[in-house]
DNA sequence: TATTGTTATACTCTATAACTATA
DNA sequence: TATAGTTATAGAGTATAACAATA
């Protein structure tokens, strides 16, 4: 194998890694205990890697509008998931975070869903495994930063005609 | 790097696959010119994946109900995005599959979320890249077969205790 | 009788618009 | 006046239950 262009590699993981969202998505579908929407799980999971945000940033990332997001914050409170306080300097602004319940919930469903993992990785060699690991940590800076600050939503049904 | 062990692995992909998920999703979210809800576009997807296939492999793969697919197969069918045929050998069966208008909509959506992943893999070097394919051709025929046949639903309410 | 899918109905989720409170 | 969130209302999406058609 040589002269990968980043067009072919960007067409592995476009074929790949939604392969590896199913099953990770099958898994958070069944073993939802806590009775979540797909939307509250990805909402805990966020307030995990980031603590003390406001909830403006929570609906931008997870794609809801305001009031919507507002509406799932106070069903996460109401549950105890979710810790929401006004936050000192900009007495407009909230802070959210976990309760330790909700710590624990987002703790358990990952530890599931690492042994599906697991299992399906099991059949790779040694090498292969130190492949794998390489490959993530090459990536991962990659996909942190958000580079597109904040594009303009398409103005629904003005359809670009692209390539 | 040595000794890598399936769970080290698993805790990899749990970090990243989301993240590059993350991406995906935010590009299908600001294109959906044909404003397709995200059950739709993946629905799309699959059926481009599998074609000829029946309604309740769909809801199955999807996450839906019965009724619930039924009815979104009902808009895609409208906007002539999937056609809808009974099956001839069983007659209660029904074969979906996608319309050239369908077609060129996952297509061109494709190439869009294509050259989004290309951009941020631009920044690796040729032998990342080289890694990164490998990685993916080793990983892919792992989480293409159905392990689990329908795994039972959790009685909702009977949380797992779990590790 | 069992299987595949649809129709009927109710509920949840999300969005747009209007509003409150702070800056 | 601008910004961060919330409340009010309406529309879309989804689920459960009942039904129709085929095997």
């Amino acid at each position: 194998m040589h002269g990968v262009s980043a067009e072919q590699a960007a067409e592995e993981l476009l074929q790949v890694v939604p392969r590896i969202m199913d099953v990770i998505r099958a898994d958070v579908r069944r073993r939802r205990g806590e009775d979540l929407s797909v939307a509250q799980f990805r909402t805990l999971a966020f307030l995990d890697r980031n603590p003390d945000i406001s909830l403006s940033a929570v609906a931008e990332h997870i794609g809801l509008t305001l009031p919507s997001m507002s509406k799932l914050i106070d069903g996460l409170v109401e549950r105890e998931l979710v810790t929401r306080e006004t936050c000192p300097g900009d007495r407009r602004r909230i802070n959210l975070g976990l309760t330790p319940r909700g710590q624990a919930t987002i703790n358990s469903a990952f530890a599931t869903t690492r042994a599906v993992l697991a299992a399906r990785v099991a059949p790779l060699s040694e090498q292969e495994r130190e492949n794998l690991v390489r490959t993530m940590q090459e990536l991962r800076p990659l996909f942190m930063m958000d580079p597109e600050p904040e594009a303009e939503r398409v103005p629904a049904g003005e359809t670009n005609g692209n390539p």
